[in-house]
RNA sequence: GCGCCUGUAGCUCAGCUGGAGAGAGCAACGGCCUUCUAAGCCGUGGGUCAGGGGUUCGAAUCCCUUCAGGCGCGCCA
């Protein structure tokens, strides 16, 4: 509808401009928008105000002008009014509303769905856990955030890659191998022997214990068998690392995330891309020697200092090996690359853009994009719940998942703007009530199959939009419902354009209170045959519609609460 | 000290990339079930959009600044 009426205007424009009519020949971008005020009709365009300076004359002349162009073939236009300083109102009438509901029974489970991504590459990285614990409640929103993000993503078009990448190899690895030796060795936390730093969570027993048993893990990227020996700390670490990925994946799959690539640092290392990035830096000339160090000169691209490449003792620091890790996304083909991670890792950003930029190897300046997400408070009894790996009290995402739902978890986490603090209240997400926004949209969408049920046992089927006649249709909550369901797939574009999911539960849980609002005042089965077909087709385009942008969430739809 | 994020109703938060007397949910108060799920609906009250400047025909939205909170500022990842 937008669409249309975009062509509408613009079509006007360039008519006024050909007829001599208006001067400047240049037309700005139509931004059409609703009006939160009713009387202002469905849409309005601002087009006349922004167009005054270059054509001299008063908006509202220039409105005038250009609705005195306007080719309405379709007669899709009821009013059109001019007001306020220059806007240009436009109301839609009800036919051509109605109209739209047949797109959504054609599209179906890809109602919502557009094709802007056009097939092209883009590949997006998130959780990228290292394997040296469980996945805790900030991993959660990320990979929500990540995963809703990727639904979004094709939903839109775009040929979605999702990628984990983890460190399964450096100084944070050694420690876990040595904490799990600790324990095999039956060395306790506070002991003389027990490592610096060494990781006390009660979950390295498991791994100790499982490792002396010779058990044998598959995770989706790792599959060892124990050696068993206490002394052999390489088995240990290899051992440690595929028990600790199992435990993600499994977390990752009960939230029902899934990726396509796992991506190890080793491996970057293993393949000379590591080195190989360190001679093109230096190659490029913005590396330098300083006491006894090689340092990047990061600030050449906007960085506030420079960066050390490789330590004095010789080794890398993390940031290379991430810039070679970039590179290799780049020549992968991927040509957007999207890292979704938490907030507290921002300063990453400047870095890896610096280190490519210096590579001169003709990559984007503001790639790859970021999405990053503040930090998670959890909330029980009124009281903050401390997540403390090393002390391990430790809310897990899988104690979360446990004890309030999938769906529930997915929900919360994306329910608000990632840019924004999560205050995760687990006794509300626990309540099956009206406080509750999940159950809200869901119960919408039960309810709907509960009347299908209904009209089932009366002998009426669910009618298809050939079947109904939409002129019965019509009170100002029907089309309250339709105009809403005909934005379904602005509102996914501007999620998935702006990384922004929570845009697609506040649309959810307003159409879901259309429908309860609807559903009050009015009875869909009722004797009058013909009512009772429309209405029961309206009701399968929006119980449609609340399928599928649940389903863009990773959330399911019941048909029964 | 510097960088990033945030500041909107008592609470939790939206505000469609600058539009037309500022919204939702919860909480408070008052109503609605012999009829398709009351896990629902209807109504009422509630605001210096943190403060101050600026740009603009027009600012919660953009720029500057002050204040408050969070995160980050390693030859850690």
């Amino acid at each position: 509808m937008k669409e249309q009426l975009t062509e509408l205007i613009r079509n006007a424009v360039e008519r006024a401009f050909a007829e001599g009519k208006l001067a400047s020949g240049q037309t700005p971008p139509i931004n059409i928008e609703k009006p939160a005020n009713e009387e202002h009709g469905d849409y309005a365009v601002n087009v006349a105000m922004q167009m005054a300076k270059a054509e001299k004359k008063p908006p509202r002349a220039i409105a005038e002008t250009i609705v005195g162009c306007i080719d309405d073939r379709q007669g899709i236009l009821a009013a059109v009014e001019i007001a306020g300083p220059g806007f240009i109102n436009f109301r839609i009438r009800p036919e051509a509303w109605l109209k739209t509901l047949g797109v959504v029974e054609a599209e179906g489970e890809d109602f919502g769905k557009s094709n802007v991504g056009a097939g092209q590459k883009v590949q997006v990285e998130f959780v990228s856990a290292n394997p040296t614990g469980p996945l805790h409640i900030g991993h959660g929103r990320g990979a929500a955030i990540g995963d809703t993000v990727c639904r979004l993503l094709v939903a839109t078009g775009w040929d979605v890659t999702r990628e984990f990448y983890y460190n399964d190899a450096g100084a944070q690895i050694a420690n876990l191998a040595l904490s799990v030796q600790a324990r095999c060795l039956g060395i306790e936390p506070g002991d003389t022997r027990w490592p610096l730093d060494g990781y006390q969570g009660e979950y390295i027993k498991d791994v100790a214990k499982a490792y002396l048993a010779h058990e044998t893990v598959n995770a989706d990227d790792q599959h060892v068998t124990a050696a068993g020996d206490p002394n052999d700390l390489a088995a240990i670490r290899r051992f440690a690392v595929a028990y600790l990925r199992r435990e993600q994946d499994q977390d990752l799959q009960a939230f029902d995330v899934h990726f396509d690539v796992y991506y190890l640092e080793s491996s970057l290392y293993e393949e000379g891309r590591v080195d190989a990035v360190v001679r093109r830096l230096v190659e490029s000339g913005y590396a330098y020697e300083n006491e006894g160090a090689l340092w990047l000169r990061t600030t050449d691209f906007g960085d506030d200092k420079d960066r050390v490449m490789r330590k004095a003792d010789g080794s890398y620091t993390y940031f290379v090996p991430d810039v070679a890790y970039h590179l290799a996304k780049w020549e992968r083909g991927f040509v957007r690359v999207v890292n979704e991670q938490g907030a507290d890792h921002h300063s990453t950003i400047t870095r890896v853009r610096a280190g490519l930029q210096a590579l001169d190897a003709g990559i984007p300046k503001g790639w790859p994009e970021y999405v990053l997400h503040q930090m998670v408070t959890v909330m029980r009894g009124g009281e903050e719940v401390k997540i403390s790996k090393r002390a391990g009290s430790y809310v897990t995402l899988r104690d979360l998942i446990d004890e309030v739902g999938r769906d529930v978890t997915r929900y919360f986490f994306v329910m608000r703007k990632p840019d924004s603090q999560l205050v995760f209240d687990i006794d509300l997400a626990k309540q099956q009530s009206l406080d509750n926004p999940v159950y809200y949209v869901q119960y919408a969408h039960a309810r709907i199959c509960s009347i299908y049920e209904n009209a089932r046992e009366k002998g009426v089927t669910v009618p298809e939009y050939k079947d109904a006649d939409l002129t019965r249709l019509g009170t100002p909550e029907e089309l309250a419902i339709v105009k809403a369901l005909a934005s379904f797939p602005e509102t996914v574009e501007g999620a998935a354009l702006n990384f922004e999911p929570h845009r697609v539960t506040y649309y959810l849980q307003e159409l879901a209170g259309l429908f309860h609002s609807f559903y009050n005042k009015n009875r869909v089965i009722t004797e009058d045959e013909g009512l009772t077909v429309a209405r029961l087709f309206l009701l399968k385009c929006i119980a449609q519609a609340l399928k599928n942008g649940l389903a863009m969430l990773g959330v399911s739809a019941p048909e029964r609460m």
